[in-house]
DNA sequence: ATGGCTTACAAAGTAAGA
């Protein structure tokens, strides 16, 4: 059994509605995950994706900011977890999939920016986003030790871990996303729990990848000062089921920053697992 | 040449994104 999953921050649901019903025409990922959908939990419009098959949506909500979707066309059901310090929605957890054995958990997430300056002793924003990544490494370190349930991790993690996950390693160095701090907690929390990072898994460590381009700036495709902010991981059960697809099992939708009047700053990514490898 | 833009909101200017 193949399935494909699905990251997008889509920078309010409500207002770019008809993209995400495009992309999910187009692509027809069996689950996406959603961040800053920017509303609250009863205004999300679940009714246009239950029109196209995703009947399963869960959504953590809030007024105005931030705020996480997944919707599935699979049956899924909501994990209860509780990531972040200052109660905003910022993600979503669910198990996926009615047959045990082809069953796996989503957890979508929504890290903090964590503001302008890289120090937590003088920006509050900062220190919230390392309590959350601390939050993170908690919870899946037990999970870890209990065993390896197939878990897929998706979202806007808010930080280009590579120096080519950035348009200029080096001018980026101390800018909040891309400095070295919040580099080694990723990286950490990736490495001891064994995740794979999907986009990295078969694309050169030369290769650009970018999954964000600012606002600013008139041309954002021709200047292409972009940021790979996204990301899709997986638990060592499910690296084969990754593995088995190649590098076109992976793709970064950069077209999507431009094919719309008011497209989201961030394009969507795509990653399809055959469950049965 | 990163911030010059974009979003939501007890609606004009804030706060927030990254």
């Amino acid at each position: 059994m193949k399935v494909k999953v699905a990251t997008w921050n889509i920078n309010s649901v409500r207002l770019r509605i008809d993209q995400v019903i495009r992309f999910l025409k187009e692509e027809q990922p069996d689950v996406l995950g959603l961040q800053e959908i920017k509303c609250e939990t009863p205004l999300f419009p679940s009714e246009p994706f239950r029109d196209i098959g995703y009947e399963f949506i869960e959504v953590a909500g809030q007024k105005g900011y931030h705020g996480a979707a997944t919707v599935s066309k699979l049956p899924m059901e909501r994990l209860e977890t509780d990531f972040c310090p200052l109660g905003h929605a910022r993600h979503v957890s669910t198990r996926v999939g009615a047959a045990a054995d082809k069953s796996f958990e989503f957890h979508n997430f929504y890290i903090p920016a964590g503001g302008d300056v890289a120090d937590p002793a003088v920006n509050d924003k900062f220190q919230h986003k390392l309590d959350f990544l601390a939050n993170m490494n908690s919870y899946f370190t037990q999970r870890y030790n209990e065993g390896d349930a197939g878990q897929i991790l998706v979202g806007d993690f808010n930080i280009a871990p590579h120096e080519n996950d950035v348009w200029s390693h080096k001018q980026l160095l101390k800018v909040v996303s891309h400095t070295p701090m919040e580099v080694e907690i990723l990286e950490n929390l990736q490495k001891t729990h064994d995740f794979t990072d999907c986009s990295r898994l078969f694309a050169d460590d030369a290769e650009k990848l970018f999954s964000w381009w600012s606002y600013r700036g008139r041309d954002p495709m021709k200047s292409n000062r972009g940021r790979r902010l996204d990301h899709i991981w997986v638990s060592p059960a499910l690296k084969p089921a990754v593995m088995a697809g190649g590098k076109e099992a992976h793709a970064i939708h950069v077209p999507c920053r431009v094919w719309a009047e008011k497209p989201s700053d961030h394009v969507p990514m795509t990653q399809v697992l055959d469950l049965n490898a």
